[in-house]
DNA sequence: TTGTATATTGACCAGATGGTCAATATACCG
DNA sequence: CGGTATATTGACCATCTGGTCAATATACAA
């Protein structure tokens, strides 16, 4: 394409296209497991043309990956340092577990590429993690030496706020039989919301605000 | 083999042999991104003797998930009505943490299966992990209704539980990254475990035992 | 209309995949 | 020893895999 018409926040209608509908198939089977044929085939193209715009796999699913992680930080709440402690967490928590609802799909992917080594994620994106999590630690810290919070390691927390809220996605499906459902409802994710934030703040010594 | 002396348990050596090397690698990649191939390298057989064992791929995964089912509720533990709920959810959360730690690979190719929708998991199968919540849950309602504890649902505790202990296993990669060591220790593991039950028991009221 | 850059497509390739089979080897029993 | 049930093995097959390529179609600018 030569002009701008076909342009949607800098890539092609078609890229997107296959970017969605390689986001969808690698997220039910993992990197390994999903074919290009497969993707070619929900994004309603020939095969090759997937190739046309990717040169290869391993170059589209790091392109999901990237895509996936935009919308991730776009979606993603600061914390401060001078804020309550109690409301700040509340936020995150229910922040995460809406993420995990709606965005499903990218949570599986994620967890999938992590549960199998983290090949394909780059250092650098490690690193921005590692940093992410020194940072709300820092603060997490600086909540617990003024006295607002039990003294609780503030990695570990944050551990138990990714693996509480995340599992609802992760796990849908387990989570659906137990609980006899067919899919989640909107009020369920606040009940959700609710018990990990009444049953996490005060297991760190906070009042729900 | 027409005599007692090869088998282990009812089942021959050579058949436990790929089991092994059949949960090492579905635990790697999955179900359909691990191949026959590499489970009879990892074995040291060809892959048609693989085959003598196990009719075919789908029919060696069961069994693989079958195998390690069995460990798992083996070295699972019970809690009792009559109990007192911080000891029993104490233990019962100490061992769930111990269980991602030896077990980690068993963990991550049950986190796979499920993250896929579960789709190799026999229906009786979910059907016991249903029943299985639905005692626990039971017990720690009459907990709830003597007063013992705060009033919360009983279900998502036990999800809480999962999910907080599995994600050490399961997420192996991520918790090491961000916490810039090359393996666990034990000594990690009891602070891990002692950092969970005392945010969850106090989180529902209780005081450490 | 024509020329040219961009897109689309089916045919094709080498290698890997799950699975089969007949040939051979091994162990045990009489 | 010889016979028979059990194991082991390499060769083989149809199908699928990621990836390439040349032929064609489309859009647009002049």
């Amino acid at each position: 394409m030569r002009e701008n018409r076909e342009f949607i926040l800098g890539q092609t209608r078609q890229y997107l296209t296959i970017l969605d509908a390689a986001i969808e198939e690698f997220s039910r089977l993992g990197y390994k497991a999903t074919s290009m044929q497969v993707i070619a085939n929900r994004a309603g193209i020939p095969k090759a043309n997937v190739h046309y715009y990717f040169k290869n796999k391993e170059n589209l699913y790091r392109e999901v990956l990237n895509h996936i992680i935009e919308v991730w930080n776009a979606s993603f709440d600061e914390i401060q340092n001078d804020e309550d402690p109690a409301v700040a967490l509340d936020r995150m928590i229910r922040a995460k577990v809406r993420l995990s609802y709606t965005h499903a799909t990218a949570s599986r992917l994620f967890a999938n590429e992590i549960i199998h080594g983290a090949e394909h994620l780059g250092e650098y994106l490690k690193q921005d993690m590692r940093q992410w999590v020194r940072d709300k630690s820092r603060i997490i810290q600086s909540w617990i030496d003024t006295g607002k919070m039990d003294p609780v390691d503030p990695v570990h927390l944050i551990f138990l706020i990714w693996s509480s809220t995340q599992h609802y996605a992760d796990f849908e499906t387990q989570v659906l039989t137990i609980l006899n459902r067919a899919e989640y409802e909107s009020e369920m994710i606040d009940g959700i919301a609710d018990f990990l934030s009444q049953v996490i703040l005060k297991g760190c010594g906070l009042q729900a605000p």
